[in-house]
DNA sequence: CCCAGTCTTTACAACGTTGGAACAACGATG
DNA sequence: CATCGTTGTTCCAACGTTGTAAAGACTGGG
């Protein structure tokens, strides 16, 4: 593999006017210019990045710290923090924590400043005094309050009551909740949406409608779900925390023969490209993911770069209204 | 951040014994490990990868290239490649490439020894010529027979034929096949199994019951079966070249009112976690994906330490029976 | 023809690490 | 007592890059 050294030697002039050459530098004559490049091509140079960053004190990668790749919006969101770290000349290091304390902390642990110039996280069981953090971070959804780190999101509390107001103007109005969850800060949050929007309505607040769900699996849901049709009174209408969980509360529902929506609406949250194509298809509250990808990095490269103060950015929401609330 | 010269000064040695103490150098005299030791820990060293890695020659990275993450196939093997990799302390770098050929070669090009030391690789459309890879590296899936690579992955040719002959078992006679592709050698593949599941079970092979699909997403799975449900006499049943083409099929049917399985039987390819759990749960060809993960970096690992020589490694599959071919 | 100023190139050092040679200490051997 | 081998430690150089400072080349004005 060739080095500046052997394009400088096959160019006739120093490793240091190769290196700025390479690095766009003004101050070099067009003839010997023009003989670096010719000798750049000729030896096909690729710069060593760790030897660019070891001498520049960066490492070129951010981490990306979420709980499983096989969850989709995670998945989704990975990929898009890829594209959008690409603008920055970064490359992505994705670490799972499998939604564990545990895991998490390993994950953290191993961001060296060595490793990564910055990452994004999405804890959801760390704790406030887990957050010393060697590099620039952003958090990603929870909005942990007492912790000084930068943080980029929707409005949780906003997003769920406006999904449970589009349930309560379909009529519904014993409406469940799935998902609830004892350290998860966006749990609480949307737990909070969805106590608004019943209170606005004036209607009560049931606590046997509110089913906790300790992972945000398909499996899960559909155990929720279970749980709430053997109930004496079952709901008519149900929100959940995210998206696997109410497709697997549609598939519980439809296996005790509980149509979707005529018996029973429900609405999503994430707005995975699975919840487009379910029969039936999914109402869902839709983050701007690609805003929140970007915004992050963005942040990120804003602070490693110049320093800039702690942010707190909030992304855009839609409500996407499908046909598991109204019927075609 | 301390670096070993900060801990052999607290320690009293030269930089060179802490750094035998960190790499388990077996002569140190048990005083002096004792006391690095207690200076590492004070110091809370932590190597300087960058610079071990430019030392050694050594990057610590794998690449892994793939379509598109927010395919669940993708996306789940991503998963278990990041854990597989962890056992030989390699850290995994995801390139997008979104099935296109520029971007095949852009990932390609941009996987210099220097950020990698070895590449796994799911290419959808690259050419024989593109293969002037700078690292090893290993194919997933695709038998591109030519080229001198180790490869991963299930015989297509037999899971594509279990998936038809269980159609062809179950008393279907005109099954279609979606996912036809000009370039991509597992398509190709896939057609072949179903060929000769036809030919053993002298089922003839109809022209336009096979159906390409340039992308493997829902929306391309929903359009060619609309398109099979407008022939003359449509299918009894359908083989999808994967999970999404499926899903994307069964909603088109039910979009028509045709009933799964009553009216036509599903089979897809991946086994995805949603398609346990999609109504109706979809049966589907499932490869190991762990299997091939672990097959993979375990391939690489030895071909990086010992210069093995390039392998062929077939991993197992099975056919997971569900409701779409089969009624409760 | 010299000097100041501008443009262009170069030598050197450093980033943090590790392989290898060299060296030091020490007990054992002839 | 000299020699040797073993064990433990240090010094030096190098991996490939870039910032700094200094040197060199050229221009135009006096």
């Amino acid at each position: 593999m060739a080095t500046l050294k052997d394009v400088a030697r096959l160019a006739g002039v120093s490793v240091k006017t190769v290196s700025n050459v390479v690095n766009g530098y003004s101050f070099v004559k067009p003839d010997n210019r023009r003989r670096v490049e010719e000798a750049l091509e000729a030896t096909g140079y690729r710069p060593n990045l760790g030897a660019r960053n070891l001498r520049r004190g960066r490492t070129g990668f951010i981490a990306l710290v979420l709980p499983e790749l096989s969850i989709p919006y995670f998945a989704e969101l990975a990929g898009l923090v890829i594209a959008a770290a690409q603008d920055h000349e970064w490359n992505v290091l994705i670490e799972q924590t499998f939604g564990t304390l545990a895991g998490e902390r390993s994950a953290l642990a191993s961001l060296g400043p060595h490793l990564v110039d910055a990452a994004i996280l999405s804890p959801e069981a760390l704790q406030v005094d887990d957050f010393q953090l060697p590099v620039p971070a952003v958090l990603l959804g929870e909005h942990a309050v007492d912790v000084p780190i930068s943080r980029v999101g929707i409005d949780n509390v906003a997003a769920a009551q406006a999904a449970v107001r589009h349930l309560i103007s379909l009529g519904h109005q014993r409406i469940a909740a799935i998902g609830a969850h004892p350290h998860r800060g966006t749990a609480a949050l949307r737990l909070e949406g969805y106590r608004r929007a019943l209170a606005e309505a004036s209607l009560p607040f049931v606590d046997e409608l509110v089913v906790p769900a300790l992972n945000y699996h398909r499996a899960d849901g559909a155990a929720a779900m279970r749980s709430l049709l053997d109930l004496r009174t079952p709901p008519d209408a149900v929100f959940c925390f995210n998206d696997l969980l109410a497709i697997g509360a549609m598939r519980a529902a439809g296996e005790r023969f509980v149509r979707v929506p005529q018996d029973l609406a429900v609405v999503g949250f994430d707005n995975n490209e699975e919840s487009v194509y379910s029969s039936p298809s999914l109402t869902s509250v839709a983050p701007d993911k690609a805003a929140i990808a970007q915004a992050a990095v963005d942040l990120l490269h804003r602070r490693v770069e110049s320093g800039d103060a702690l942010e707190n950015v909030e992304t855009p929401f839609s409500l996407q209204v499908r046909e598991s609330t109204v019927t075609r």
